[in-house]
DNA sequence: ATTGCAAATGAGAACGATTATCGTTTGCGT
DNA sequence: ACGCAAACGATAATCGTTCTCATTTGCAAT
């Protein structure tokens, strides 16, 4: 069975207070998986929760070290960030409506790895953020609003 | 032959200031290739050269439009340039020592523009970073100082 | 060489994102 | 119901970067 959302933070460690269960159903149930922290601290406003910023702040840092978000630094010098659901993707972003796409490619994944160990280096993590513009119907071509 | 720094400055339409020739000698005859603004400015107040921050930051951000630079966003929040070459390449970083070395792979960069055209996208540009530790002794293990 | 003036500079204010501080509130084991 | 460490929220502070504006400078025409 699935597991409650106070069960998720104990198993992380958090104690469950209610911004923490507030911030965490907004990454669980809303539609939009990519939110900065303001993006956040708005989406709680709107539905007349009453968080400080500061704290939406901390929890998505403590989210983040406990495994139960994924940080991004996409340009634009904001963090982005999104649930953690065990599998690690790439990301393309549409420089005219801000749409991010999400990608896998063995290919890209082994090829870094190899190139990698050629130059003596041992993998952490690593970033690919492709900028691009959509050419389908689906890019409004408008920047992204609430 | 080689063109002066002065013809480099008016070939990208921008007037050839003290300035900017210290900045350009910078990049062109510095050791490191990627300097952010802060190592810029602390480099020309070293070898007493009083230029303002302003100027440095106003003057790396004309060198880029200009083409002269590349600029990129590793994480830790500051942008980093360096001499545009014409050749793209990608980055490793040493999380240990912060030294960056730099790689270009043929087959990563068809991929993307493979991956990319399936989904509709049309590419403007890309940055792949891969943090990890150097296994080489060429790794001081210390962070990047002056 | 001198002059004129738009362009560039530099000191400092302003800004946007994020973090630190600190007095108040809250979750939760007893 | 109590007690207290942990968490919160308002706000100040920090950091990288951009803006403002009075002063200086490159440079082309005298
Ligand atoms: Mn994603
Ligand atoms: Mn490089
Ligand atoms: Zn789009
Ligand atoms: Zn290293």
């Amino acid at each position: 069975m699935e597991k409650s959302q106070p069960e998720h933070l104990k198993n992380a460690g958090l104690k469950s207070t209610l911004p923490r269960l507030k911030i965490l159903d907004l990454f669980t149930s809303g539609q939009d998986r990519h939110k900065s922290a303001e993006d956040v601290y708005k989406q709680l406003l709107a539905s007349g929760d009453d968080v400080g910023l500061a704290t939406v702040y901390r929890v998505l840092t403590q989210f983040e070290h406990a495994g139960l978000l994924v940080r991004h630094y996409f340009e634009g010098g904001k963090s982005v960030f999104e649930l953690n659901e065990g599998k690690h993707h790439d990301h393309i972003v549409c420089l005219q409506c801000g749409h991010v796409e999400e990608f896998y490619d063995t290919t890209i994944e082994s090829r870094q790895k190899k190139v990698a160990a050629e130059l003596g280096f041992a993998v952490h993590d690593h970033s690919l953020h492709i900028y691009a513009d959509c050419i389908k119907t689906k890019c409004p071509h408008k920047p992204k609003g609430v």
